[in-house]
DNA sequence: CATAATGTTTACTATATACTACACACTAAA
DNA sequence: TTTAGTGTGTAGTATATAGTAAACATTATG
């Protein structure tokens, strides 16, 4: 559970410095003790994106991963899909069951500007 | 917007076969005909996934193209993207600047299977 | 030992989302 | 010409989302 994730992760941060207490995490994130608290416990649903960017930069954690754990994807992926919705739909169905290295390959060959 | 699209589709469709009367489409769908009538002038906001999925099935337009328009995203994409968030955030990111044909040629590849 | 900080419990709350239900005026068909 | 069908205006609702705020018991610190 994303929960998890969060208090393991800052428990470990917090064992080499004070400032991961739960408290002020959630000062610094800009949320009440109480539902860092909860969202920890997964006594909550998991909070909006914004709050779960928050938290994972204060934690270093990969936000995409965070916000996939939460069933979210981050607008600024969702925004990419919807500007060419029939390209990207088509594309992310093509690469459902396409093994890893083979999406790697598609990074690497785009990142490498040849078209 | 939404409405505009799903209005003009069907009154074309409905020029030729009456079956495409407001209140029978939304019969079809499965919404009462003054939420239709709303949606379709625009003075609500956008339904929810299921209803827009059926409105398009109904009035055969693309849901994907249907869903963008609505700010929306299939759940079936989601669910891709969240499987293998590290991989499929890279991906969309890389190739949100590539233009239509470079998307066009790695579905190809994909499709031709050759990984 | 006092007090400061920690995590948690309980009780709310505001806003957004996704609609329904009924009544109405107008037009087309039998 | 009545009645069947069309689209629309108004009012209201249920559920989900994303939190706040105060008080509490427990542990750590000066």
């Amino acid at each position: 559970m994303l929960g998890d994730q969060i208090r393991t992760r800052r428990e470990l941060l917090k064992d080499a410095d004070r400032r991961y207490s739960l408290r002020q995490v959630a000062g610094r994130v800009g949320i009440e003790p109480a539902y860092l608290s909860k969202i920890e416990r997964n006594e909550v649903p998991p909070p909006g994106e914004e709050t779960i960017k928050k938290i994972s930069r204060d934690l270093e954690l990969d936000p995409d991963v965070m916000l996939a754990m939460a069933g979210k994807i981050s607008s600024d992926l969702q925004e990419i899909i919807r500007k060419r919705p029939l390209l990207f739909s088509k594309m992310l169905r093509a690469l459902k069951e396409a093994p890893d290295h083979a999406i790697l390959e598609v990074v690497r060959e785009v990142t490498d500007g040849d078209w």
